[in-house]
DNA sequence: ATTTTTGCAAATCATTTGCATATAT
DNA sequence: ATATATGCAAATGATTTGCAAAAAT
């Protein structure tokens, strides 16, 4: 009875279909190593590293797999870059630090609200939303006050 | 006296300190005709057939500017393409048709107590956000049902 | 055994850059 | 006159694709 605890990608893999291959394993695992956002490139470094052997095709299709299945999520930040994060797999948004990358989830109940209100206002009928919150998470702010001290 | 109406552009770049080039006011005539969203690609193809002697890399400097001065904003499509549209320019957000490109700005106002909410209860410092809304505008709403009619 | 995945390398696509020339001020 | 902008072509960077070989069912 090993630890499970890094693998709720590998659940939703499982859950899905598809084959659960090594190369899946290992992308799952590093993505759940990780506390903030990251990048394809990132993740391409980081197999190089410590899965070579992995290509970079498999990276990125690999992401798309599991952003299919909601558990990773594609980041726009705002310098255009495009960053993922793992997630749950229920509608909800983040909110990330322009510091280190970290990132929380927080739902929708207040958005819809919103959603609506323009929905009403503007005619349109609405299908589908997204919302990204860029800031600096309670660690960094810790840390820069302290630096400044 | 003739007509000024397609210019809150060239009134911006006016503004700005910038030069009035001939490029910047045919790309400026470009977008101000554009009814939705239009991506950098849409822009060089235009300017090939209007304006030929438009170099690509002028089109994207000049939209990297007109963003600056906020009167064009780039948008995030949830296909991942990156996409363009004129706007006023004090903070907003749009949603844009999926249909036709089409976009409507709403405004801030309700938005706020969201971003505030989640700024509380998740201990960020929120710096900016990013809000955009997917749907189908009113006129290809009517377009549709007709069509099943 | 059969179908799905993979790795590789090449192809594609969007965007950026260097630099000599042209243009707005 | 002088600083800023432009066009071009080449460089860059990210992502995708074709396809034969490898792995999962």
């Amino acid at each position: 009875m090993t630890a499970q605890i890094a693998s709720p990608l590998i659940t939703a893999l499982e859950g899905s279909g598809v084959r659960l291959t090594g190369p899946r394993r290992a992308i799952a695992e590093m993505i759940s190593t990780r506390t903030g956002h990251f990048t394809a490139a990132d993740l391409v470094g980081a197999a190089k590293a410590r899965h070579p052997g992995i290509g970079r095709a498999t990276i990125f299709r690999s992401l798309e797999l599991l952003s299919s299945l909601g558990v990773v999520e594609r980041l726009d930040l705002p310098n255009g870059d495009h960053a993922y994060v793992g997630c749950e797999p229920s509608h909800h948004h983040h909110v990330v630090c322009s510091s280190c990358g970290a990132s929380s989830d927080f739902d929708d109940a207040d958005l819809s609200t919103v959603v609506e209100g323009v929905g009403a206002r503007t005619g349109y009928r609405i299908d589908s939303h997204r919302l990204e919150l860029f800031g600096i998470c309670p660690t960094c702010a810790a840390a820069t006050t302290e630096a400044s001290t």
